[in-house]
DNA sequence: AAGAGGTTCAACCGCCGGTAG
DNA sequence: ACTACCGGCGGTTGAACCTCT
């Protein structure tokens, strides 16, 4: 379509910010509210990209954001929601109050995939490293069906499972990967899904789509057959009572 | 002490979807 | 229906900082 530049770039600061540009935002923020970025910069005395304002403000400025280190409840949170959301960042985002998507993003790509690493889990498949070469080689051989696993390899890339590249696995090749990602409401068995504080009660292993694991406490029987056995199982994932997820419906946001 | 190499994270870039005109 | 614009997103970059030798 070829669109214009959101700003005129000649005459526009880059780079850090500097603690008068910092107060001016704040004080046209807070004076005006969030209105329209691209010409936020003008009327706030700026010489910046409006983008680069908006930016600024939701990674650094904001008054509610948490700031400081992440907890080892976040750390399992955001490892659960990336294991079923993939790189959708302002999603996990949303389920971690004070969190930014840019800073999930650095923390992600600096230490959860590490961790998981250590761990021995793929970080883009959430699976047994192991586990998950030889379904890409299982998956190059047959080269008809996609597998998570099968993405990654061909993209080189440690994002696999990106979001705007994403293609829906048209068959599971991984069966004990629920790739419908469908979260559900509660079903009746599961009376009390929710432990205080908002904790899920899936187990870690399933979470992370090892689910005929020894560790497993959950026993969700979705292995090897269809989703709607996960979903008819119906986490209450993250608080989302009432409603359903379905990962399909993100993708096509 | 200093330089190399590694890590972190704020900021930028380019693309996409939604929408007003 | 089409175009242009805006906000938002995810990937990437690079400066600052840290650790190791």
């Amino acid at each position: 379509m070829g669109r214009s530049p959101c700003c005129e770039k000649a005459h526009t600061n880059k780079g850090a910010w500097t603690k008068e540009e910092d107060d001016r935002l704040i004080a046209y923020i807070r004076a005006h509210g969030e209105g329209c970025w691209r010409s936020l910069p003008k009327a706030a005395g700026l010489l910046r990209c409006g983008k680069s304002c908006r930016l600024r403000w939701i990674n650094y400025l904001r008054p509610d954001l948490k700031r400081g280190n992440f907890t080892e409840e976040e750390d399992e949170l955001i490892i659960k929601l990336h294991s079923l959301l993939g790189n959708k960042w302002s999603l996990i985002a949303g389920r971690l109050p004070g969190r930014t998507d840019n800073e999930i993003k650095n923390y992600w790509n600096t230490h959860i995939r590490r961790k998981l690493l250590n761990r021995g889990i793929d970080p883009a498949t959430h699976r047994p490293m192991n586990e998950a070469a030889a379904a890409a080689a299982a998956a190059q051989v047959e080269a008809t069906t996609i597998s998570f696993a099968a993405v990654k390899e061909e993209e080189k890339s440690t994002s696999g499972f990106s979001g705007k590249d994403t293609k829906i696995p048209v068959q599971e090749k991984c069966p004990d990967l629920n790739l419908e990602l469908r979260i559900s409401p509660p079903s009746h068995n599961q009376s009390e899904p929710m432990k205080s504080g908002g904790r899920v009660t899936i187990c870690f292993s399933c979470s992370l789509g090892v689910q005929n694991s020894k560790e497993c406490s959950c026993r969700n029987d979705s292995v090897g057959s269809s989703s709607s056995d996960s979903s008819a199982t119906g986490y209450d994932f993250l608080g989302l009572n009432g409603v359903v997820l379905d990962y399909r419906s993100l993708e096509m946001k």
